[in-house]
DNA sequence: GCGGATCAC
DNA sequence: TATGGTGATCCGC
């Protein structure tokens, strides 16, 4: 339960004060409470690898390196530097627009959300550890002038549009990965432009709002070279090998797409900080994790990404939930479980989409999240079959819990798409988000 | 196929 | 007073 400081607007903050108010506003809260629990999950995680290096003798490590050499030269194999990647990231987005449209808000610290949480604040608000996903009644406690304005989708997605009207013109094949985001390919640009050099392998936008360029060799540098200079700057690395080696021997593991809070505990306990670090343990993470992590955990030590930008498949999935205060009455619970169903039943239809499992999610008043789902024989988007299915499925909980009510904070639904026959899977990009690149793992 | 956990934004 | 919503992946059953 501490400031997320991974994404940092600056750095230069007062992290022991705002921690501080983060933990007083914080405690005794069943919020709080629920978050220790789960800290506490992944602490027993932790031991549990301890004990299993302590398992291992220096003999079998050795092997594992030998092992992780093998695959490390296949990896290095595929090194290449043919594509010229770009990672585009627009400044503090949703906040940036805001700024745009109400220019009074430009200078002061300023908040997208409401006072229970907030999407984004500006670089004014982050030099107060105002962040994306804090409520906003802590954000206020940290920095009592901060101005928080109400979200308008609409508004954030027509912008997103128009900036991506403009990226099409460098790669019509360009990648979005969220309203703010994409991956571009500008390698057939820069071709049509020859006169460019590598240093020179920088462009610009026409757009008014700000933004981060990163440019590398693949994806995953580029997307952590976005990150760096912020806000309204660029960064970009050399397209060779020694410049990519350099660029990731000190680079925290952190920073890399994929590896998230919890990863990075783990990771950290057995001593793997920095990507280096990744090489140096490669024994040990071959013996601890699967063949997918470790491939993609090799990979990050080497600097190697995808290289390939491409659309994403269709999608797998569409839910829908909502918060709300406290129910608990049955009549109520299944009026919301109706609600929840309509809603979907109509954004499904907006994609003309079937799909066959439903799964009904729950999170109670002490934040405990279950789900259950269940698989129809054919997919259908009727709003009676999908509630009678979810009906049921709600019942099986409420009665678990009886004769205590079961007292819910939040509902929702989704429905999952007919698994694709096993021939039909197609590797995607890269990584362990998206695995499958590398089935042919040696042995 | 299911459910929990993790991750990104 | 008050701690979000959507989509995806991986792992261990
Ligand atoms: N937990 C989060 C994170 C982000 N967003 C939304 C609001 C952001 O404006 C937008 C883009 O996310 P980014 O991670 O790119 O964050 P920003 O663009 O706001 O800031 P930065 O300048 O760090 O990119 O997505 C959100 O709703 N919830
Ligand atoms: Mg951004
Ligand atoms: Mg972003």
């Amino acid at each position: 339960m501490a400031l997320n400081d991974n994404k940092a607007g600056m750095g230069n903050l007062d992290k022991e004060r705002i921690n501080k108010v983060i933990y007083e506003m914080s405690k005794g809260s069943k919020y709080y409470e629920n978050e220790q629990r789960k800290e506490e999950q992944v602490k027993a995680k932790i031991a549990a690898q301890h004990k299993q290096i302590q398992s291992f003798d220096a003999r079998e490590i050795e092997k594992s390196e030998l092992q992780a050499d093998a695959m490390l030269a296949a990896i290095e194999e595929m090194r290449d530097f043919s594509r010229t990647i770009v990672h585009i990231d627009m400044d503090a987005f949703y906040a940036a627009v805001e700024m745009r449209d109400n220019p009074s808000l430009k200078n002061i610290p300023m908040a997208v959300g409401g006072s229970a949480m907030l999407s984004t604040s500006n670089y004014e608000a982050r030099r107060f550890g105002v962040r994306a996903a804090m409520p906003g009644f802590i954000a206020k406690k940290l920095c009592p002038d901060l101005v928080i304005v109400p979200t308008n989708f609409d508004k954030y997605r027509q912008v997103s549009k128009d900036v991506k009207e403009i990226l099409l013109q460098y790669d019509p094949n360009m990648c979005p990965m969220s309203l703010d985001e994409a991956y571009l390919d500008i390698t057939q640009h820069l071709a049509e432009r020859k006169n460019f050099d590598a240093e020179q392998k920088t462009f610009r936008t026409a757009d008014g709002e700000q933004r981060m360029f990163g440019i590398a060799p693949n994806m995953m540098l580029a997307k952590v070279c976005s990150d760096f200079n912020k806000p309204n700057g660029q960064y970009l690395i050399p397209f060779n090998r020694q410049a990519v080696m350099d660029f990731v021997k000190d680079l925290p593991v952190r920073k890399v797409c994929g590896i998230g809070r919890v990863s990075c505990s783990m990771l950290g306990a057995m001593g793997v900080v920095t990507c280096s670090d990744l090489f140096r343990k490669r024994g040990l993470l071959l013996k601890l994790y699967s063949a997918i992590s470790f491939n993609y955990f090799l990979r990050v030590s080497a600097g190697v990404g995808s290289t390939s930008v491409q659309r994403g498949d269709d999608r797998k999935s569409m839910s829908t939930e909502r918060t709300f205060a406290e129910i608990n009455r049955p009549a109520e619970l299944f009026a919301k479980c109706y609600e929840l169903c309509e809603a979907l039943v109509e954004d499904l239809k907006k994609e003309n989409l079937k799909g066959k499992t439903i799964t009904l999610k729950i999170k109670t008043i002490k934040y405990i999240v279950r789900t259950k789902a269940h698989s129809l024989l054919n997919a259908t988007q009727d709003v009676q079959l999908l509630y009678s299915t979810a009906r049921d499925l709600l019942r099986t909980e409420i009665r678990l819990c009886s004769p205590e009510p079961l007292r819910l904070r939040l509902m929702g639904k989704s429905r999952g798409e007919q698994k694709l026959p096993f021939g039909a899977v197609k590797p995607k990009t890269d990584g362990r988000h998206t695995l499958l690149n590398y089935f042919k793992s040696p042995k």
